[in-house]
DNA sequence: GACAAAAGTTAATCTGGATGAATTTTTTCA
DNA sequence: TGAAAAAATTCATCCAGATTAACTTTTGTC
């Protein structure tokens, strides 16, 4: 199974190191790994299973702010910002294999290995450019556009997440959701 | 007037190699300083004046990503994610006095003044819990707290850049935004 | 395998904000 | 400074998606 290990270079000496940071866990469905308010010093790497990202706002309605399946990785980034408490929950949306890897612990590791400070660097641009077209999609596209972005970015989670839980990192209700998917399917049935 | 170099501690040494590549520009009005589609290799300090940057979508409507008032820098960041072109225009909301700086040499010169990289990161980081923030009240506030969220944001903004950019920027029209604006005049009026 | 809980569907009604159009106000610039 | 253009307001109508609620299907779990 693929681990948290093969996305680093092969080279003896940095997987031993790495190796002995990265805690196994298996996480049942639902079970929850990060609370809001505090800081969470770790980072998960799924290797089977699937975990989510999403906040509570004051309405009591959540908002699921990534997925993170297989061989993804799923961490707050913002909290890494000085004196800044969590803003999400994090739960496993099915039976999970995780890996967990503390954040400081492995920064200290990959210093000491060149590719470090630059291959930070250049994730965390990955990451702005993803936030920032999710923030004008959600400015700029209907419901049903947003759920196509979704597909193409979750290729494989249409049927294994809830739906409710794909409406809300939609941005909609269930109902709507549920609407929206027949519609969808009466289109295809009658194409032009 | 400040300036870009105000930003960074007092080396005579590394104020004099910045010094040599900020380059100053005025800007009219509705000038436009960056295009989608290209490589845009600069960052805009704002001296004086207001810059945006926006996109606009297939229906033609603008969509208001960022302001940018005095002294605050602006790029598109998403665009150093290799071969990305860039996804949002920028131009003068107001006439502007800016400077330019190159970012590729910018880095070369903070490469060899130790903070470099750290400062780097702290900034990306920053600037992922400000998309983030983005996200979620896109999902979850009404357009009327996303202008309260706007205000608190750009405290000076409101009566300087035309309405009409920030309902672009909270993702709602000029007229739903004129209706927003005189409820809650009204409500201002009549307390609890 | 039964039954309780959760998830999903459907439908009626409501609403925030879009759209289109007409009018007024402000800005621009010759 | 006056005419034209741009921005802002107002109003009528429309629509995507919310809300509420009743019902059905799926899923745990003992």
């Amino acid at each position: 199974m693929i681990s948290f290990l093969n996305h680093f270079s092969y080279n003896a000496t940095l997987q031993n190191q790495l190796s002995e940071i990265v805690r196994s866990k298996s996480a049942h469905k639902g079970e929850r790994l990060q609370d809001i308010g505090t800081y969470n010093p770790n980072l998960y790497f799924v290797k089977k299973g699937c975990l989510r990202s999403y906040s509570i706002d004051e309405k009591g309605r959540e908002h699921v702010f990534t997925f993170a399946p297989e061989h993804w990785i799923i961490t707050d980034i913002a909290n890494e910002v000085e004196h800044r408490p969590t803003r999400l929950f994090i739960d496993a949306v099915e039976h999970s294999e995780l890996e967990i890897i503390p954040k400081f612990k492995l920064q200290k590791i990959l210093d000491n290995f060149g590719e470090n400070y630059e291959r930070r660097n250049r994730k965390l641009l990955q990451r702005i450019a993803v936030l920032q077209d999710r923030v004008l999609l959600l400015m700029s596209a209907s419901a049903l556009e947003r759920y196509e972005h979704f597909v193409a970015t979750y290729p494989n989670l249409l049927n294994r997440v809830p739906q409710k839980m794909i409406a809300s990192y939609l941005g909609i209700t269930p109902q709507a959701f549920s609407t929206l998917k027949k519609k969808q399917l009466q289109a295809l049935k009658k194409p032009s």
